[in-house]
RNA sequence: GCGCCCGUAGCUCAACGGAUAGAGCAUUUGACUACGGAUCAAAAGGUUAGGGGUUCGAAUCCCUUCGGGCGCGCCA
């Protein structure tokens, strides 16, 4: 019996006890099931005799007693008791538990996923930087962890699209293109513009591919070297997130906004809606109407679009290819614009608690030797996604990068995580599937087989596989969480939890007959509990985009 | 000044308002001549920054003090 089950058995209890007048209606109740922290308890808890204890005219423990009172006809529960404020506490058959086994080999890549936001078109905006240089540490955290969290929502049935947006357009990819121009005509560059050796690099191959461009005059030149920069810059961001395994559907040009017209057409929009207004020559957007603290200029003074003039348009086009959702993921610098963006979304008359979420993400800091490192790009000791994946891999990047919630600060040592690389629980994790792949292989190297027909989910009774096996059986629920909740850092806790857990069980449960031993049903039974804790293991570690190895 | 986020073990961090606040690293002590020791068992480590409140129950929600980070343009 898994823990759905269970509080599906719980709810039709408290509808039978309601039916018959013992407890009021209370249809809105969620019934949580989950496994008591101390083992003495039980299998499982569920605090719903606490919640109703409130509107019933009883005491928490009176209500608890009527439902296990309920539950006594339902065999798959051993026992039942009440316990400290009014908690149920349930004990499982050992068999019926196992029987998940059967269910998870049956299910295999799809074990887990759930149709919660089935129907939903959700569009997850992520990274998104200005082409004018190399990603760096805090966009390596957002292309993990923005790229887990789609993953996530998939696995939840929805729709998603994963969306960067090119900030090509403005004065920053001017000072982009002076400082490739200064570069190549070997003159130095302006102060406030980009120093990092990659300019250099980037004027060099620019030169070699059309050697003329130096012979531009200023302006054209300027033009040439900003387009050309652009180009293999773009390029050199979209290669190494591939590399990343952060895979987008869509790169969006701010420049294309403005082409397309899409601008306008978002103001007029807006302006359907009423909140457009023009003072001292400018055009304004009264996001006040909502969240925001003051009102935003769309169109400035001169004519010229603003910022916010494509961030709104941008929106309102997201709307018009269909997003339902449109998730924004913000660094903590960003955190100011939570309040205007949503104003925005209400302003195209939307529902700003449903049609658009900002996740706002903390910064990473680094230290070495325990010292913070101030990293910046005019020190040139900037940290690229390039520099962490050679130095550590792509697997133990993303892991470490997202098995943080995004909204918590994170600190990483430059020395752990360039030297003891072993220290990094990605390895536990996999060392768990690899070991179980192993044996999984050497058990049909001595013809050893396992057949689901031949499974006996009684005889998994040890500690150990019922914690496993239970442990398993959580792994759907820690979905539905991670994705209602937006926190794909959940995956990353309970693949090391689960990896945990099989090597306890590793340890005190031998798997593999020895040499003078005969194959049983155990034998079997503990291999197929084995090969559902693998299929589990490279499940989770797929939504993680983590590679699940068969060796290491 | 206003606003947002954060403060949990020596360090890095968990914990959908639930029972005795948990992991990893570091420290100490153990384990089958190894179904893979990148493992396992155990010890030690806490006034959840301080104070008040709400609740049957608070690290979690509210108020407040202190400490840290960030943001407040007709910039992009």
């Amino acid at each position: 019996m898994t823990p759905e089950e269970l509080g599906e058995k719980v709810s039709w209890a408290i509808k039978e006890l309601a039916a018959s007048g013992a407890l009021p209606e209370a249809p809105e109740l969620e019934i949580k099931i989950e496994r008591p922290k101390n083992p003495d308890f039980g299998d499982y808890a569920t605090n719903v005799a606490l919640l109703l204890a409130a509107r019933a005219e009883h005491q928490p423990r009176k209500v608890a007693e009527l439902v296990i009172s309920q539950l006594k006809s339902v065999t798959e529960i051993e026992s039942m008791s009440v316990a400290g404020p009014g908690f149920i506490n349930f004990k499982v058959a050992k068999g019926s538990q196992a029987e998940l086994v059967r269910e998870i080999l049956q299910q295999k890549e799809s074990y887990g996923t759930n149709k919660d936001l089935a129907g939903l078109k959700i569009n997850v905006e992520f990274i998104s930087a200005n082409p004018t240089g190399p990603l760096h540490l805090g966009h390596t955290r957002w292309a993990a962890v923005g790229d887990c969290l789609a993953r996530v929502l998939m696995a939840a049935g929805a729709e998603v699209v994963k969306e960067f947006y090119i900030n090509d357009r403005g004065i920053q990819m001017d000072k982009f293109g002076e400082s490739i121009q200064a570069a190549a005509l070997g003159k130095s560059i302006p102060e406030d513009g980009y120093h990092g050796a990659y300019i250099k690099e980037l004027a060099n191959k620019i030169v070699e591919q059309d050697p003329e461009l130096v012979k531009l005059p200023e302006d054209e030149g300027l033009i040439a070297f900003r387009e050309a920069g652009y180009k293999l810059q773009l390029a050199q961001q979209q290669e190494v997130l591939n590399l990343f395994r952060t895979v987008f559907d869509v790169w969006y040009s701010e420049r294309k906004l403005h082409e397309s017209g899409a601008v306008e057409k978002g103001i007029q929009v807006l302006k359907g809606h009423g909140h457009v207004f023009e003072e001292d020559g400018a055009l304004w957007l009264r996001t006040t109407d909502f969240s925001d603290d003051k009102d935003r200029v769309l169109i400035k003074a001169d004519g010229e679009y603003t910022y916010f003039a494509s961030d709104t348009a941008y929106y309102v086009d997201k709307r018009r290819r269909g997003m339902d959702v449109n998730i924004y993921l913000l660094g903590a610098d960003h955190h100011g614009y939570v309040n205007r963006l949503k104003a925005v979304a209400a302003c195209a008359g939307d529902d700003s608690e449903k049609n658009i979420e900002v996740l706002i993400g903390q910064l990473v800091k680094m230290t070495k030797d325990g010292q913070e490192v101030k990293l910046s790009k005019r020190a040139g000791n900037i940290i690229t996604l390039e520099d962490l994946v050679e130095e550590v891999g792509v697997d133990a990047a993303r892991y470490t990068l997202s098995r943080y919630p995004a909204d918590s600060p994170l600190t990483l040592d430059i020395n752990l995580l360039t030297s003891h690389t072993n220290d990094n629980p990605v390895f536990y994790v996999q060392y768990a599937h690899a070991r179980l792949s192993t044996l999984l292989s050497a058990a049909k190297e001595r013809g050893i087989e396992f057949a689901l027909t031949d499974f006996v989910p009684e005889i998994l009774i040890d500690d150990k596989e019922s914690d496993l096996v239970k442990t398993l059986a959580e792994y759907p629920q820690i979905v539905k969480i991670s994705a209602a909740l937006r926190e794909p850092h959940r995956i990353a806790r309970y693949a090391e939890e689960l990896a945990g857990v099989y090597h306890r069980f590793y340890d005190s449960c031998r798997v593999l007959p020895r040499e003078d031993e005969q194959v049983t049903g155990l034998t079997i039974a503990r291999l197929l509990l084995s090969s559902a804790t693998r299929q589990v293991l490279a499940n989770a570690l797929d939504l993680l985009g983590v590679l699940a190895p068969e060796k290491m």
